[in-house]
DNA sequence: CAGTGGTCTAGACCACATG
DNA sequence: ATGTGGTCTAGACCACTGG
């Protein structure tokens, strides 16, 4: 019954999709969303009306206005929760990170507010992968953080560090005051450290990713994997993180 | 009509899919087809029998089995050519390449047949973006080649380079003879070179991309575009190149 | 021409989150 | 209890490809 001009509704009033025009109609509802998207008509956080709502106002099916919204939501515009409602996700701004800088030197190049939740600090048994790549032996200590780093508010970066628990007896209580693992680092002596690998791959966001990252199942991810080194170049820190495909580019090159 | 045990149909034979019992069906129905490609029972290069065949065999209707065959094309095993058919693609066997390193040196690493196709050599005139990356005047020529990487006759990486015409004017006999950039660089007295910069972003195969790579569009990919220089550290060559997410895997590090 | 994949409709039931 | 998105059905028409 609401019939307010204000709604978002009303963004999808008075259109007309010409059947088999020349593109098919998701493809023209796909374009009209990211339209209002990317000009600002409709802004990030911003709820979409109920599907049934904008299929009835679009003059589609449900089945068509979902392959638009599908779309929309493996390129990271929207983000689907069941049982609430779709939402505008942050604009996916190219977000450039520089290999060999740190995470706040990287950001520090760009505008908007970063932040950083700690979602998991623990200490587990090395299992065969990561007693390999840390030069440990299997079922040693091994200390587990999670990180997520979030863009205006948005997630846009989920990340796991391994670090060799004997390295580090004093990790938890540094870490504590500081949320810095340079800073954790320089607290056990270590100076100087070094990116000594880094390996990009693509993937599919699982259900636990996509949760954290406040994407849908299945969106498609990068996904990085890194070593670092100390001065003597034993390996002191493994890192797997999980980009949206499309809110990052990685630059690798002499700066 | 036909009952031939060797048909592909055969894959489908006396399947049940027990309705809403943990997970969705269409994803038990992608499971099943992911596991026939891995295990080898489909192998690259196969049709598929027709979605009508195989919905009434799985005793599902076309949208459902859909909606499995829809992931399994954006995870790169099959491939939809309208009219014609679905098709096994080659598996997506992780292509390590490591950055600073030819094409060549990296695939020697790799097994499998690697061939390449040089689809387009002309000579362009430089927009506003080419003009200042490769450090030349708006409208000056530049020599484009673009050429398609296959892997076991399947593309797995399309390139387009740019080069300022200007400093290689012998280009299109060295190159007609040689297929080799490295081949015209040196013949133009370049000996060394190098990888100057390199960026890697993520994105979606534009229905041109997908015709050459083979894949159904909006298929996710990488895209990077990198920077060659001279001894001098001007610039030689521009590359943009597309990758399907799944068949690769970048490293960046000391060798 | 027959068969293919691509698109679309008009319904329906479900699990989930919220008030 | 209501509304949400997620799944599924049983049809239909289309454009394209190939023999």
């Amino acid at each position: 019954m609401l019939e307010q001009s204000n709604s978002p509704l009303a963004a999808f009033d008075g259109l007309t999709f010409a059947p088999r025009q020349d593109s098919p109609i998701w493809q023209q509802i796909y374009n009209h969303i990211l339209g209002r998207i990317e000009s600002g008509v409709l802004s990030p956080g911003e709820q979409l009306p109920g599907e049934n709502h904008m299929a009835a106002r679009l003059g589609v099916t449900r089945v068509t206005l979902r392959r638009a919204l599908q779309q929309l939501q493996k390129e990271g515009h929207l983000t689907a929760r069941k049982g609430v409602g779709i939402f505008v996700r942050s604009p996916p701004a190219i977000f450039s990170i520089r290999d060999g800088r740190s995470f706040r030197e990287n950001i520090d190049t760009h505008s908007g507010s970063i932040s950083t939740v700690t979602r998991l600090l623990a200490c587990d048994q090395a299992d065969q992968t990561s007693a390999r790549i840390l030069g440990v032996a299997v079922g040693s200590a091994i200390i587990h953080l999670r990180r997520v780093r979030l863009l205006s508010e948005q997630p846009i970066y989920v990340n796991d560090k391994y670090f060799p628990a004997h390295r580090f007896p004093d990790f938890d209580r540094v870490y504590g005051e500081r949320q810095s693992v340079s800073d954790v680092f320089r607290a056990h002596g270590i100076d100087t450290f070094r990116r000594a690998e880094t390996r990009i791959s693509g993937g599919f966001a699982s259900p636990e990713e996509a949760e954290i990252l406040q994407l849908t199942p299945g969106t498609p991810v990068f996904r990085i994997n890194a070593r670092n080194t100390d001065g003597t170049n034993d390996t002191i820190e493994w890192t797997r993180g999980c980009w949206p495909l499309t809110s990052v580019e990685f630059v690798f090159g002499p700066s």
